[in-house]
RNA sequence: GGGCGAUUAGCUCAGUGGUUAGAGCGCUCGCCUCACACGCGAGAGGUCAAAGGUUCAAGUCCUUUAUCGCCCACCA
């Protein structure tokens, strides 16, 4: 019966289907409390803002291979899904889709918005569901998670609760960084600098004389921000400055308001910079704000909430700060107030979301204190309880949680976990959710226990604080909250720790740093002190980013972003996914390369093609009535390397040994990450190995007259390529999948990521026979080197002569004869009992070996073959020398391990022998010319 | 300003102190050989950015320089 393996590879035909199959019957489904060793992984949830980009692409496979890896190893293997509402950023998507309907968030109402941001968080949730299972991630969904579910709600109420009382969140009145486009504060991370030539203006300040500002003194003070000068309430010198020393005490008018301020001194001042005197605006510059405190100066916000300017800006309030910046600006110069302008380039802070520039002001907001927090961070990092790949990764962490200052946590939306803490309106006291139960209303998670009169004055006017926390925030409790906690789950007593962390490095800080943190501090309780088990993943891998061609970030803005599904359609799921991981170094970033992916499509196709060749030849087999059971059944594959007469034939044995190499390589580079060297070793082996020798060395065995030698082709064939589909399967899984059920299956095996992954200690073979093959490839190299250098037609057989002073050699020859006969295209093979000739013929060598194919004086071109002679003795020449210089050192002899010795004495002896072959050969060409 | 990284074949990049430094793509030559032209076979192509140092031995470790990236940072 013929199977059905279609003409052309169509990825389009196989890869859907498969999809759904994994999913349809829940195969990745982790169980529970079992022996195994376990390996569990969550997902880092995606955003629901949208779809899967090119970047998740990228993890998904990482993570994808390394589950599907540690599953077909036996471990007991868990991949967590789920997704974040990501409050900043989705709140923005809906904002702007409401925007193209003329809408605001404000004309609906918290409650309405909340529910059109519900409707979208299904539909792009639901895409992103689907694209994960498209791309064959083998997640569990059946453990599936979203940050804002009831749940999780929980796991955050608990988790603040916990912070509150033990004095780690706080509310205050600080500069934070106020973003006008979003309305809301923002944390440090989350503001973007990026370098801009602006401008600096010098400006002068009137120095008061008695009750008139003076018409000759004044004080220079430069500011690239000349709108906020409305909230001046200083101007400082440094306290050592003998210019200014005289100024101390006195007042200067401030232009424009005509408010007097003091000149004070303060040793932040640089005497160098400008002009030495720096105006103060404690309301809209940080440092401004510190030396404010320090020296009680009054606050003044001169902007409304959305960077106008308000009622504190006198004539210019009503105007956009740019506006105002130009008017300001203008004035000053009418009342000759400036002294000059000059380009100055700067940082500008810009909203990570919105790229609307961040304003510093101060506000009531909540904050985190990170110091406590970020200890023990940086002792399981430091002491390599926390693994960190790539290593300067771990450095960077380590700095940075050492420079950690506190996170303002809270966030002036509508979109995300509310602050679970009440406020009383009479007394102004803070009233904490009185647990951490969650109630369900109308389909959506809220605080349970409300607390109903204030604890302080018994007022029972509360009222629930209406910011909502930083999305950061409730993605930090992941890896645990997603398996229970704070309950006491099976789940989480099985799963965490997690064994691995993948993540980008651009959220390193965001959230790996923070889960670490949170993860030690809300876990570490119950077993005192034992941060190993309270650490949320025990191994972090920073994969790289993928970039466009030319090496730039990719960004939809700027439409240069790469849509994974439009790749998948044109060149398929496994080539996508082999291309990425095959360039995936760690530590440096992914340049897409569209050159790649045909080359990755054209593996899949070399894969598809191979078993082509095995199912359509095995056909004409079966029509003489073997069926492919007897050959190919599990128990039959099982039990290869099949011998015949006594002797498993030679590719067999060697494949099988070069199989066995490759899955220890596999195995310790994906044990590293080294995910390229572990793609490309896989695909050495099935094309180099399998395809280009393996099959071409056997076929003439698997159409042998003799059947037993037939079946044994076919046996050992068949069980190759079933632990060659194993081998794969962890890089491209749906080709695999779709050819490993062409074989003939248990019935209860329902899919190849359910069966073992080959194993390294599985007939490695013997030393000699791989030699053995490998000298037969060597000779076929040989032979056909020089047919295409005497350019003889293809199809023409030759005769050659093949000598070697070492008998195995020679005897291998003989036992192989019939395969270097066939792949060199020969007539015949004369093995010769003395050194060939040079002259009436070809000739190549090894030190082993040399082989000769006699020719026609004309089909030669001896010059050319002279200058190829040549620059071959002249290599061999140095590489002689600088042996023999080593070998002749006294102390390389005294210091260099013996093994380095032995091995360079051997190669030196090689290549002298052969050295003397060229020379000559060298000698008789000239002569003869 | 501080930190990190990169510089290797025409291009994109691997490379774990130890034989004459590798891959993919591209290039050259020859082949539609009954699995595959997304293919087969054979080749060409590199003073490993520069200089100095450590070492028996350096693309690999150290120092300096140059160029290009990235991250962090409150210099008005």
């Amino acid at each position: 019966m013929a199977r059905e393996i279609a003409k052309a590879y169509d990825p389009q035909q196989i890869e859907l289907r498969w999809a759904d199959y994994w999913v349809q019957d829940a195969l990745f489904q982790a169980p529970v409390r079992r022996s195994e060793p376990r390996f569990s992984i969550a997902l880092p949830p995606p955003n629901v803002t949208g779809s899967i980009h090119i970047g998740h692409m990228l993890e998904h496979t990482q993570i994808d291979t390394l589950v599907r890896w540690h599953r077909m190893r036996g471990f007991r293997t868990l991949w967590l899904p789920g997704m974040d509402h990501a409050g900043i950023a989705t709140q923005f998507v809906v904002e702007r889709m409401l925007a193209k309907e003329g809408i605001k968030r404000q004309d609906l109402g918290r409650e309405e918005f909340e529910r059109r941001v519900w409707k979208w968080k299904e539909e792009s949730g639901g895409v992103i569901k689907q694209q994960m299972i498209r791309l064959g991630a083998s997640c569990d969904w059946t453990r599936e998670r979203f940050t804002l579910e009831p749940a999780l709600y929980r796991a955050v109420l608990h988790a603040f609760l916990q912070f509150y009382r033990e004095g780690l969140i706080y509310r205050g009145r600080y500069m934070v960084n106020w973003c006008p486009r979003c309305q809301t504060a923002i944390s440090d991370l989350e503001v973007v600098h990026h370098e801009r030539t602006g401008e600096i203006w010098n400006i002068r300040y009137p120095l008061m004389d008695g009750k008139r500002p003076s018409a000759a003194e004044y004080l220079v003070v430069a500011t690239t921000r000349p709108e906020t000068m409305l909230g001046d309430t200083a101007v400082a010198v440094n306290p050592e400055d003998e210019r200014y020393r005289r100024y101390l005490g006195r007042k200067v008018m401030l232009p424009l308001m005509n408010r007097e301020i003091p000149v004070i001194a303060d040793s932040y001042v640089d005497r160098e910079f400008g002009t030495g005197v720096v105006k103060i605006t404690p309301g809209h510059d940080p440092n401004d704000f510190e030396i404010g405190k320090r020296h009680n100066l009054p606050e003044i916000d001169v902007m409304t909430d959305d960077a106008h300017m308000n009622g504190n800006a006198g004539a210019y309030a009503g105007l956009e700060r740019f506006a105002a910046r130009g008017r300001i600006v203008n004035d000053l110069k009418e009342q000759g107030l400036i002294e000059s302008v000059k380009e100055h380039i700067h940082a500008v802070g810009t909203c990570d979301r919105c790229k609307a520039l961040v304003e510093p002001r101060i506000s009531t907001q909540w904050f985190m204190k990170m110091k406590p927090l970020a200890e023990p961070a940086k002792q399981v990092v430091r002491d390599g309880l926390l693994h960190v790949t790539p290593d300067n990764q771990r450095t960077i962490l380590l700095n940075w949680l050492e420079n950690i200052r506190d996170w303002c946590i809270s966030r002036q939306l509508w979109w995300g976990h509310r602050i679970p803490i009440w406020h009383c309106a009479d007394c102004k006291e803070m009233v904490p959710a009185l647990d951490s139960k969650v109630e369900i209303v109308k389909g959506h998670a809220r605080a349970a226990s409300v607390p109903k009169t204030c604890p302080k004055c018994g007022g029972s006017k509360l009222a629930q604080d209406s910011d909502v926390l930083d999305t950061w925030f409730s993605s930090g409790l992941w890896p645990f909250s997603t398996l229970g906690w704070p309950d006491d789950t099976e789940d989480l007593r099985d799963f965490y720790p997690t064994s691995l962390l993948i993540s980008g490095y651009d959220i390193l800080f965001f959230w790996d740093a923070r889960m670490i943190m949170m993860g030690l501090h809300l876990l570490d309780a119950p077993a005192a002190g034992d941060l190993a088990n309270a650490i949320p993943f025990r191994r972090l891998y920073l994969h790289s980013l993928v970039r466009t061609a030319e090496g730039q970030k990719m960004s939809k803005t700027k439409g240069t972003g790469v849509d994974p599904l439009q790749l998948t359609q044109e060149y398929g799921t496994d080539a996508l996914r082999y291309m990425l991981v095959s360039m995936a170094a760690p530590g440096t970033d992914i340049a897409l390369s569209v050159e790649r992916l045909g080359g990755a499509k054209a593996f899949a196709n070399k894969i598809w093609n191979a078993a082509r060749f095995i199912f359509v030849n095995f056909d004409k087999v079966e029509e003489s009535g073997t069926n492919l059971e007897d050959v190919a059944s599990p128990g039959v594959r099982e039990k290869a390397p099949y011998a015949y007469e006594g002797e498993i034939p030679l590719a067999d044995e060697w494949l099988l040994g070069r199989l066995a190499a490759t899955v220890e390589v596999v195995n310790e580079a994906l044990g590293d990450y080294r995910f390229h060297e572990a793609a490309q070793t896989v695909y050495h082996f099935f094309w180099g190995d399998f395809c280009d020798w393996y099959i071409e060395w056997t076929k003439p065995d698997l159409q042998d007259s003799n059947k037993e030698r037939a079946l044994v082709a076919w046996k050992n064939l068949f069980a190759a390529f079933d632990r060659a589909l194993r081998l794969l399967h962890p890089f491209m899984p749906f080709i695999s999948e779709e050819l490993w059920h062409q074989l003939p299956q248990n019935p209860g095996d329902r899919s190849i990521a359910l069966k073992d992954y080959p194993s390294a200690q599985t007939h490695p073979g013997t030393s000699q026979r791989v030699n053995e093959f490998a000298n037969a490839q060597e000779i076929i190299g040989l032979i056909r080197n020089i047919r295409a250098e005497m350019k003889l037609d293809p199809k023409k057989r030759v005769v050659a002569e093949l000598f070697s002073a070492h008998p195995e050699i020679r005897s291998q020859v003989e036992r192989n004869r019939s395969g270097i006969v066939r792949l060199g295209l020969l007539s015949e093979l004369h093995l010769k009992a003395e050194r060939l000739s040079e002259t009436g013929g070809l000739i190549r060598s090894t030190g082993q070996f040399e082989v000769r194919v006699p020719y026609a004086a004309d089909t030669v071109d001896a010059a050319a073959e002279l200058t190829r002679l040549k620059k071959e003795i002249a290599g061999l020449e140095k590489a002689i020398h600088s042996k023999e210089n080593q070998l002749g050192n006294e102390t390389f002899r005294n210091r260099a391990p013996q093994s380095v010795i032995e091995q360079m004495e051997g190669a030196l002896a090689e290549q002298k022998v052969e050295l003397q072959k060229l020379l000559e050969r060298q000698r008789q060409l000239k002569d003869a010319a």
